[in-house]
DNA sequence: CGATTTTAGATGCAGACGCATGTATGTGGT
DNA sequence: ACCACATACATGCGTCTGCATCTAAAATCG
């Protein structure tokens, strides 16, 4: 078993840093223009893609990456917030269906500014098309059969 | 103001993902062996380099990227399990000097092999060094003036 | 020196998270 | 039909986080 080397070292403080500290930013821009966390953007996104048949929370989670106890109490925040209504679902005495309201895709098109903007400041601007596009490519190989 | 380039959200949504699924399984697997947080891992990293002087917990916290009450907790919970010390700072009566004891080092000793191991498995068995090299590049570049 | 401002660090509170578990429904085997 | 197991989702508990605020000790300025 070969050591690390000094490139993966960098790498990873690297990728972590810069993960950590957009986020943070994206937050506090968000927080300061009065909207909810970052989180609830691609939630809503989600959401909104799978209308009209609804997604159920199970699948949500999956693809939000969220534990399934993460995904219960995120839709029931934004059921609190009336951004989406949960239905029961009949085919499955289990399940739930869950849909975005009028009020939940205005509040994801009132985040998508200032989402963008930061990722306009701290990606678009900072990095040439090629270097995106390596990046993005980079970051895909990274997540195949992760 | 042009609008973002797909290349733009492929390369944010990447690095995002990435670094998320990473974390949390560094986090699983130092939970799995019994292990504090990765968190305490950089912390400990830091404070051993700053042996013999010590750091001040504000110097540490700015390094770490923390807020304020952020680094003051941790610090307390470090201390409580004994892996660091505080001592009072006579050249300013406000401040605080931090210290490694020989737990720390050990403790940060056996945290390594775990962490390392899921850098190797999670990075450098999936890239090579060159792309390992562009993905430090990229994310230097992003860090600058951030 | 005395008054004001700045800096280091701690902390109460409310909200969010991780873990384990609970409840209810569905599924498969015999 | 019955029983064991799996799946979908919720939730109590303890810990952690963010925010605002507090205390105390410099530092600055008249």
């Amino acid at each position: 078993m070969t050591d690390l080397y000094a490139e993966t070292i960098a790498a990873w403080t690297g990728l972590a840093a810069v993960g950590r500290s957009l986020v943070e930013e994206i937050e506090r821009d968000l927080k300061a223009a009065d909207l909810p966390p970052l989180g609830w953007y691609d939630a809503l996104l989600e959401i909104e893609r799978a209308a009209p048949d609804g997604v159920r929370p199970h699948d949500l989670g999956a693809r939000l990456l969220l534990p399934q106890y993460g995904a219960s109490r995120l839709l029931d925040r934004m059921v609190r917030a009336e951004l989406i209504v949960k239905k029961t679902c009949y085919t499955d005495g289990r399940g739930q269906w869950i849909f975005i309201t009028e009020q939940g895709r205005k509040m994801r098109q009132r985040m998508w500014p200032v989402y963008e903007a930061a990722l306009r400041r701290n990606l678009q601007e900072r990095l040439s098309v090629s270097e995106l596009e390596s990046l993005a490519a980079l970051t895909k190989k990274l997540r195949a059969t992760t």
